[in-house]
DNA sequence: TCTGGGGTCCTAGGACCC
DNA sequence: TCTGGGGTCCTAGGACCC
């Protein structure tokens, strides 16, 4: 018999977080719209409420919002992950006082189990805001409900609705069908473009009525993730809070160019990056790797010139982060994969990454019975890390990937001080 | 001129085995 | 002329999330 759960999880949810964190920096930023940019310059990948009302929607591309933006003033920023993953680190810690298990979810959310507190449960919630506030003046909002995907409901709600005073708590069944009867199903978490057609297909258009749909047709429309989605609205927790992460099974260092790449020997260099980068990652969680991925690929949105793209993988054996390896492999993979015309020249290719699977804790790699000669080894490798820890990023990289960036790296052009990770950004005040 | 990056999970279908 | 069935594993691709 499966019933309802009645333990109360809260997600808290920084409002428009990427411009909350430049705007505890800059005040100037404050009343007026702001836009904090993708990854090359290219799109709005956050928004403040001035920005969202003027029209301007979650992953516009700038170019298309020129016009706009001058109309209005917006100020645009390129994206500062340094700072604001600094800033979510403090939010987190704050967040330690409030109760013994939570779920980091992402940069800028966090569920809470809420269990014990009772009815103090919304005062609770309620201080949890201020205490944030005031540790890191970010401002957000908190959803309460017995499952994620009804505390995600409960936290759009009191985002959207004022009435709330930034705290919606959906504990109660009467509030939460009001509530449920009023929300676009496309709104919910879990329904994505493609899923919100065939439900709107089927006529169901709120998340009250996904509610009552019969989970068999749930899992007919969709699959058993729909189904799931279904019984979480009833109340019933199917997805499990993990307090503790889980291994990460990948990862990837991707980034678009900031001009196309021509030359086989440009794309090894974009590559070599992203492996170094790569290998560094998996150092600094003590994982290694047991395969490697490269791709590259042309200009998605120009199909009108030529199109390339290309995918390689290469097994890694013995399992690896050491920084050489990982790039002697990643330029042999992107080898096959090259295609260019007969002077040499490739396709442009715009995008390039490298993806690395089968992860595993260092510790627990399988001995060799015959293991290969490995001289770079993981002095090598230590030492490498001190040094571009000690005198900064990319202080120290391969010959393969050179000092010479400009045929291919991203744009970034306005992008705000590291203020709390740099002592030589630190914001000056003068009296 | 200019369109992000890094993840997870699920399914279908092919390869392979007995 | 007739040519199985059931299981597992792997991969590619789709959908979704922030």
């Amino acid at each position: 018999m499966i019933v309802p759960s009645d333990k109360p999880i809260a997600l808290i949810d920084c409002n428009n977080f990427y411009v909350s964190c430049e705007r505890v920096f800059d005040p100037r930023l404050h009343g007026i719209p702001v836009i904090v940019l993708s990854n090359n310059d290219g799109c709005a990948v956050a928004r403040s409420d001035e920005s969202k009302a003027i029209g301007i929607r979650m992953g516009d591309p700038v170019f298309k919002i020129r016009d706009l933006m001058k109309r209005h003033g917006v100020v645009a920023l390129s994206s500062n992950y340094t700072l604001y993953g600094d800033m979510s680190r403090r939010v987190v810690d704050t967040l330690h006082d409030f109760s013994p298990r939570f779920e980091v979810y992402s940069i800028d959310e966090t569920f809470v189990d809420l269990s014990g507190f009772g009815s103090r449960m919304e005062a609770h919630a309620t201080a949890m805001r201020a205490a944030v506030r005031r540790a890191t003046g970010i401002p957000t909002c908190v959803g309460i409900a017995p499952t994620k995907t009804l505390s995600k409901l409960a936290n759009y709600a009191a985002k959207k609705n004022p009435i709330f005073g930034g705290v919606c708590n959906l504990m109660r069944d009467d509030v939460r069908d009001y509530v449920m009867q009023r929300i676009p199903v496309g709104e919910i978490w879990g329904v994505g473009r493609a899923t919100e057609a065939k439900l709107i297909a089927q006529g169901i258009t709120t998340a009250a009525q996904l509610r009552d749909m019969p989970l068999a047709l749930g899992r007919k429309v969709g699959t058993v993730v729909l189904e799931r989605l279904v019984a979480e609205l009833r109340g019933v927790a199917c997805i499990d809070f993990e307090d503790v992460p889980p291994q990460r099974k990948g990862m990837a260092v991707t980034r678009s160019a900031g001009t196309p790449m021509m030359t086989f020997d440009v794309l090894a260099q974009a590559l070599s990056a992203h492996a170094t980068r790569a290998a560094e990652k998996l150092r600094q969680h003590g994982l290694v790797a047991g395969t490697i991925t490269v791709f590259f690929h042309t200009n998605k949105h120009k199909p009108e010139r030529p199109q390339h793209s290309a995918s390689r993988s290469v097994r890694l054996s013995p399992m690896s982060n050491n920084t050489f390896e990982l790039v002697e492999a990643a330029i042999a993979a992107a080898r096959r994969g090259w295609k260019g015309d007969p002077s040499g020249n490739g396709c442009g290719y715009t995008k390039a990454g490298v993806v690395l699977d089968d992860l595993i804790p260092q510790e627990d790699v399988p001995a060799m019975l015959f293991p290969p000669e490995r001289p770079r080894n993981a002095k090598v490798m230590d030492a490498l890390d001190a040094i571009n820890d000690r005198f900064g990023k990319k202080k120290m990289v391969t010959a393969r990937e050179g000092f010479d960036k400009k045929a291919w790296t991203t744009k970034a052009d306005m992008r705000s001080p590291r203020y709390t990770t740099r002592i030589t950004e630190l914001p000056v005040i003068r009296i």
